[in-house]
DNA sequence: CCTGAAAACGATTAGAA
DNA sequence: TTCTAATCGTTTTCAGG
């Protein structure tokens, strides 16, 4: 990315994926062509990496989120985990971290018993101590990387 | 959501976000009429919240990310915290958790001092104790909530 | 709730600057 | 890199089952 035009290219489309290359174009002031043209850069570059539907969590039966942290009790194991655990779909996302743990993992469930379950079935997929820390409520996630300029 | 075409389709669409009503049609064996009706009624009952592009956090330097726990030192403020850090872009998300603090903060950042900048932006803009945790890899995120059956 | 077809609109490409 | 203009594909709407 760089020009101030990519930067608000990558802000529009990041507020609105489904945007048309003629709302695009309004937005930055070129035609749709040159658009177009930024946005296979931007893409082909790695700094648009794909485009995502923002789904509801309750909406897909999966209310209940939690942070997990967790460390490997083997130290054979610990490069794998984040591998080891790739299956779970429940696992939103997985960082290795600085700090007392090794791993910070976020989760997402439908229910108490359900958050027992994937805890077991991490304990199940490598051998680990957990702490968890379940989310009470979410007041917001997924913010624009790139906040939009005032015009 | 309530049959597994609805599903099919926000599993799609949840991975590509631009996907056309034509590929999606395909995807799911209905008409892209079909297809369309049941994007807005996905839209409209609010399954589907957004559609948005990812972005290389690397790409727009923003390279370092951290959870942060804050614990309001003064009780009244305690609600308000997740309104009072809204106007810090770096907060990409905020929760409130059960456990020792009262809210856990995702945050991404340039670099090292941008982080103890923003740690001090926080204390300003409300009365906290933070605990930081630096993140050293991220090894996924953002996964599909809906995961792809297998076909 | 679906299909299928017609019309409107957007995406894509080529050629020129 | 950009634009314009022609072509092609997609979205939208609607009649009908």
């Amino acid at each position: 990315m760089h020009d101030p035009v990519d930067a608000r290219l990558v802000a529009e489309v990041s507020r609105d994926a489904r945007a048309t290359l003629a709302q695009l174009a309004a937005h930055v002031g070129l035609s749709t062509s040159a658009v177009q043209a930024r946005l296979r850069r931007l893409e082909a570059s790695g700094v648009i990496t794909g485009y995502m539907a923002l789904v509801s969590p309750e909406a897909v039966g999966r209310p209940l989120s939690a942070f997990i942290e967790i460390t490997p009790l083997d130290p054979a194991q610990i490069d794998d985990v984040p591998q080891l655990l790739e299956h779970l779909a429940a696992v939103e996302a997985c960082h290795s971290i600085a700090g007392d743990a090794s791993y910070m993992l976020f989760v997402r469930v439908g229910t108490p018993p359900d958050l027992e379950t994937l805890i077991r079935d991490i304990r199940k997929a490598v051998n680990v101590t957990t702490r968890t820390t379940v989310v009470l409520q979410t007041f917001y996630e997924n913010r624009p990387l790139v906040p939009r300029e005032q015009p």
